[in-house]
DNA sequence: CTATTATTAGAGTATATACTCTAGGTAGTC
DNA sequence: GACTACCTAGAGTATATACTCTAATAATAG
């Protein structure tokens, strides 16, 4: 593998890890048993690094939310995007930690991320409109469904977050694929109203498997359980 | 005023103007023309004046989500627990932007952090719960609420990020006020569904106030307008 | 084989950051 | 007026960080 692309898995991991704030140029280098020099000869800045991996980013969930338009949407499909998406943030995910950062150190950033986030608010809403057009929920007029699609890119792209901050109790806590994959259920959540007695079953079974398991006792209020859970 | 309570105000406002990463305790020193040394005099370093800012954060939260248990609650007081909330949001914003960090670098501030959470989405429900017995909203099964009060709780902690992401297309474009409450429209869109024919209208009355109204062009599709917003 | 280009090492640097240390001032009390 | 507790200045420091520079080595083309 070229040194480049080695630069670019590494840096992606560390951030992963430690968090972007953490990690510097340096750290990157040494972990790859390379010099300075030699990350600067393939980067200009550590601003370059992440522009790089979030293009990657935005491939990967362009081409998770590409939907197909000559048939209709299935359930199945919905699985897909749910389960994809929550992929493509697990894999990227110090980008979301440090944002707001990030877009104000790199203005090609802070453009590419701003239509990104459009686009993926088109795909949400197209697909409450194919789910609609499937019947599995009942149609809606555009704003409300503007306004759902938003809340649903709210609670994905904060899920994450959510988890570390509040649901661990120690910063060393790591996080696992399928915690994070319990936000299906929340994004479930607020379609419940809409479903159609056709699918209500359907989709209530699809999000139960996605309720999340908490085994810490103090965080047993925020999972609501009527009944006790199992141990595990 | 003591320097001590100079500190915490300069930090809070350094902070929310400019990110606490990009706050030095240098900068907050500078800017009330005191000495470092005199800064440290006071705390015994930054993340001792973060922690102290949140605990202010943390009371103001406290005492504007203290619901009454002796009376049912009304429409207003929704309203006031909203504007209050995003009110609280605002003058403490820095907070939930570096959240992560400020997480990792301080346990009291996790452990209190979580806490805390935990406090609001108890409060969230319990308000959810009351509305039902006023009639507001339909009642929900506790397992239900618990979900939905996670998903006001993240729709109300990132607004602000995602205006501040996706929104404003300059870092240096600034946020009002009035922005961010238009997430009080996203928030009222996630109890549409649950609202009793009675309180119905009244409800989207108050919503369709804090509907957003985004100059922008390229985030017309954000707002999903049927119609043309005027000129303002 | 040679000339050129691409890659790499590694020492080095300017700047920043969180924080320390000492010496001195100020305000109140007896 | 002296004692004490509190407060402040400001120079200084150890460490870190992003990044540079030069020289050497590998790869490739002719």
């Amino acid at each position: 593998m070229k040194t480049r692309d080695k630069i670019l898995l590494s840096s992606l991991d560390l951030f992963n890890e430690r968090g972007e704030r953490n990690v510097t140029t340096n750290h990157i280098a040494a972990h790859l048993a390379i010099s300075p020099g030699n990350l600067y000869y393939h980067f200009r800045n550590k601003s370059d690094i992440i522009y790089e991996i979030f293009l990657e980013y935005e491939k990967l969930v362009d081409f998770y939310l590409d939907i197909p338009e000559n048939r209709p949407i299935t359930l199945d499909d919905l699985t897909f995007y749910l389960e994809s998406v929550f992929d493509g943030l697990w894999s990227y995910r110090f980008f979301h930690r440090d944002l707001e950062y990030l877009l104000d150190s790199d203005q090609r950033l802070r453009q590419d991320y701003r239509e990104f986030t459009n686009r993926c608010l088109t795909a949400i809403s197209r697909i409450f409109e194919k789910l609609a057009e499937a019947g599995i929920i009942e149609p809606q007029p555009e704003e409300l469904r503007s306004a759902m699609s938003l809340n649903v890119w709210l609670v994905i792209t904060n899920w994450m977050a959510f988890l570390k901050t509040a649901h661990a109790s120690e910063a060393s806590a790591s996080l696992t694929l399928t915690e994070l994959k319990q936000g299906i259920y929340q994004v479930l959540t607020l379609e419940i109203p809409y479903l159609t007695a056709d699918y209500r079953e359907q989709v209530m079974t699809l999000r139960e498997k996605y309720r999340p398991r908490f085994p810490d006792s103090a965080d047993a209020l925020v999972s609501g359980q009527g009944e006790p859970i199992g141990n595990h």
